[in-house]
DNA sequence: CTAGGGTTAG
């Protein structure tokens, strides 16, 4: 036997050895198929295994003289019986992966025709087309997998050419070499070599992994005049290529198409269906796609599971990520790391924080490896929702796991966990190691420290900060500006001039607005207004509701009450806030939920004027009158709203008490809430 | 795993 590694490997395939003799067995009259008399069990080592008829036991020389050789027990096998499939599965099994290392070595073998020839060599004689198809199916380098391609057809007498190409073409697309792919179609066609649907999706999928979509499309629109006509597959692959060209108007009608066609549509298409919808943002399509799947009674697939929790992730609907999976579950399937990942995201970004927690300790449980993304996407979670200890258990695991590193995504949100819970010499430290590690500050760290340094009334770091990020070459989005702008409303007056400075640079707008209020200065009537509904006309919708709270706030710490109702009243005609004040027969409210403190001050002074408006024109009051400041504590501060309203409220003497039932209301009678307004206005009345 | 689709993202 020979001993170099190849070929050790091959032996049991292509040799006869002293375990098993094919010789003896090809005399054998009952029918063997090719692939066992070309292989043989590895099982025989230690078990010899015999797949005669009953009848052939009877010769006990023939079995015992490779029985005797080897010293092992004899077996007989009935070959119709399981056993015997299962042998001859565990057979193939030997030889397939034989045939893989092969692969390998040919991936890695130097693209010259010798070194190709010199590992194909190890095949021996025998050599049939499906051993050929076998390893080229499972080589990726391109450049030797054509040498292959060219070394079987010079030497096999190939009875499906097409096939071998078609093999070759899906190692040109693991490359993904779409040039090479063209060129590689082209010989077909010189050769004589039919194309086929094979072909043709292959060549598609290629495109369309090379992120030329337009590719895919072209080579789809030529199938026809091979005289092909696209089946389920292809029309899968294009309505994927057509997603990924953005052009989902296509993709639906190829669907429509490949229905009517009466194609069976498969699960993999579905999925593929449900990824083009949630791409898209049309996460409703997704879950249609879900129920007409169903409907025509297909059923999902892991592929479709995992596209859905995607989908319903990017959709920020993390209940319904919830449903499918433990649909998912109920239906027999073991989530995979993809299901995990979708879930973590899912859960992670809608600060569903206890569910994607519990996803990550049974991936951990399960020895799973988190990848640095669906790290990062849980230390950003818990930087969301404050779990300062489970953020800081989390980076030590994943320090621990020696599988990825940190990143600048990951540093960020641990700076921001720093920042927001107080620690800035441990967001410092936090920064030093990040740079360290070769990350230069983003956009991201330098805001969070600036919030970190307002927080600490450390003026001139916040305005060092603000400098570091231009130095950086970077300049300020509207998230930057607006903690910059929320640092103002934590900032002692006589340091407002130098932030301001630094809001006039990153937003000429905001800054003028800022101005008028810190400077103090009197303009004409309506002017304030009309800058500070045209800065928060143009800011996005994401950001509008921040900035119209900080400037509130500030107002509010200048006591410009004034100015602080006319943003309240701009911020009600932009929609920022709806709803603060409702009436029913029974009950009439405030809503201050996610108004700032200022805000929801200014709001309940309008709200006073209106009731006392209300009182003088002589309209009953309804039998309960009450303000809900919504009961969420702020994360990183002990006190929410409600907290700090209640004392607010005691200052004003009003009569409002939070109910026991429902927190976060503060409630009181008409009867109360009449007598308070009406000795406030004579009380009023004393003053003047 | 056995000639074609999907599967790891912020």
């Amino acid at each position: 036997m020979a001993s170099t590694p190849s070929s050790t490997l091959l032996s049991p395939l292509y040799e006869s050895n002293t375990f098993c003799n094919f010789t003896s067995l090809q005399k054998l009259s009952f029918p063997l198929n090719n692939k066992l008399l070309h292989s043989k069990s590895v099982t025989l080592t230690t078990t010899h295994v015999s797949l005669q008829e009953q009848s052939d036991i009877s010769n006990p020389t023939n079995s015992r003289k490779t029985a005797s050789s080897s010293k092992s027990s004899y077996i007989w096998v009935n070959p119709k019986s399981p056993k015997a499939s299962q042998l001859r599965q565990k057979s193939y099994d030997c030889r397939y992966v034989s045939l893989v290392k092969m692969a390998e070595s040919l991936d890695s073998c130097n693209p010259v025709e010798e070194d190709v020839i010199n590992v194909l060599a190890d095949l021996g004689d025998k050599v049939v087309e499906q051993d050929a198809v076998v390893i080229l199916n499972n080589m990726s380098n391109a450049e030797t997998a054509l040498l292959v391609l060219k070394y079987f057809q010079q030497r096999l007498k190939l009875s499906k050419e097409v096939i071998i190409y078609n093999v070759t073409l899906k190692v040109l697309r693991k490359s993904k070499d779409l040039d090479r792919a063209e060129k590689l179609f082209d010989e077909m066609l010189q050769r004589g070599v039919k194309p086929d649907n094979v072909t043709f999706s292959t060549i598609i999928s290629c495109a369309r992994q090379c992120n030329l979509p337009e590719k895919a499309i072209e080579w789809f629109e030529k199938l026809p005049s091979f005289g092909c006509e696209p089946d389920d597959v292809t029309y899968s692959v294009m309505i994927d290529s057509y997603g990924k060209a953005g052009n989902v108007d296509m993709a639906l009608n190829l669907y429509d198409r490949a229905r009517t066609e009466k194609w069976r549509i498969d699960a993999v298409t579905f999925a593929t269906l449900i990824r083009i919808y949630g791409a898209a943002g049309n996460f409703d399509g997704c879950l249609n796609v879900y129920e007409e799947m169903k409907a025509l009674g297909v059923r999902p697939n892991m592929a479709v599971y995992n596209s859905l929790l995607d989908a319903m992730g990017r959709a920020k609907r993390p209940w319904q990520a919830k449903n499918i999976y433990a649909d998912m579950l109920s239906n027999g399937f073991q989530p995979s790391w993809g299901t995990y990942a979708s879930l973590i995201r899912a859960y992670g970004r809608a600060r569903y924080s206890e569910d994607a927690l519990k996803i990550y300790r049974e991936m951990k449980e399960k020895g799973l490896e988190l990848s640095v993304v669906l790290y990062n996407t849980l230390l950003a979670m818990c930087a969301d929702v404050g779990l300062t200890d489970e953020a800081v258990n989390i980076f030590e695991e994943m320090k621990a796991s020696g599988t990825c590193q940190p990143d600048s995504w990951t540093y960020s949100s641990l700076i921001t966990i720093n920042s927001c819970s107080g620690k800035v010499s441990e967001a410092e430290a936090t920064l030093n190691d990040m740079m360290e590690a070769g990350f230069d500050p983003n956009i991201f760290v330098l805001t969070s420290l600036i919030q970190c340094y307002g927080k600490a009334g450390r003026t001139d770091d916040v305005v060092r900060t603000f400098d570091r990020l231009s130095d950086l070459g970077l300049s300020p989005d509207e998230r930057f500006t607006g903690c910059l702008l929320n640092v103002l409303t934590q900032t002692p007056k006589e340091d407002l001039h130098k932030l301001t400075i630094c809001l006039e640079k990153a937003n000429p707008k905001l800054g003028y607005v800022v101005k008028l209020l810190v400077d103090e200065e009197a303009v004409e009537e309506g002017i304030f207004k009309k800058h500070a509904a045209e800065l928060l006309d143009c800011v996005t919708t994401d950001v509008r509701k921040a900035y119209c709270n900080c400037l509130i706030d500030i107002c509010v710490n200048l006591n410009q009450l004034e100015r602080a109702c006319e943003l309240l009243d701009i911020g009600l005609t932009l929609n920022i806030y709806a709803d603060i004040q409702s009436r029913t027969a029974t009950q009439w409210s405030l809503q201050l939920k996610s108004l700032s403190l200022g805000a929801a001050l200014t709001a309940l002074h309008i709200w006073m004027n209106d009731l006392n408006k209300a009182l003088e024109n002589g309209e009953e009051f309804p039998s309960l009158l009450g303000i809900n400041t919504g009961h969420g504590k702020h994360k990183y501060s002990e006190k929410g709203l409600a907290g700090v309203f209640e004392s607010h409220l005691k200052e004003l003497n009003a009569p409002f008490h939070e109910a026991p039932d429902k927190a976060g209301w503060f409630l009181t009678t008409k009867v109360a809430a009449t007598s308070w307004l009406e000795s406030r206005r004579a009380q009023e009345v004393v003053a003047a």
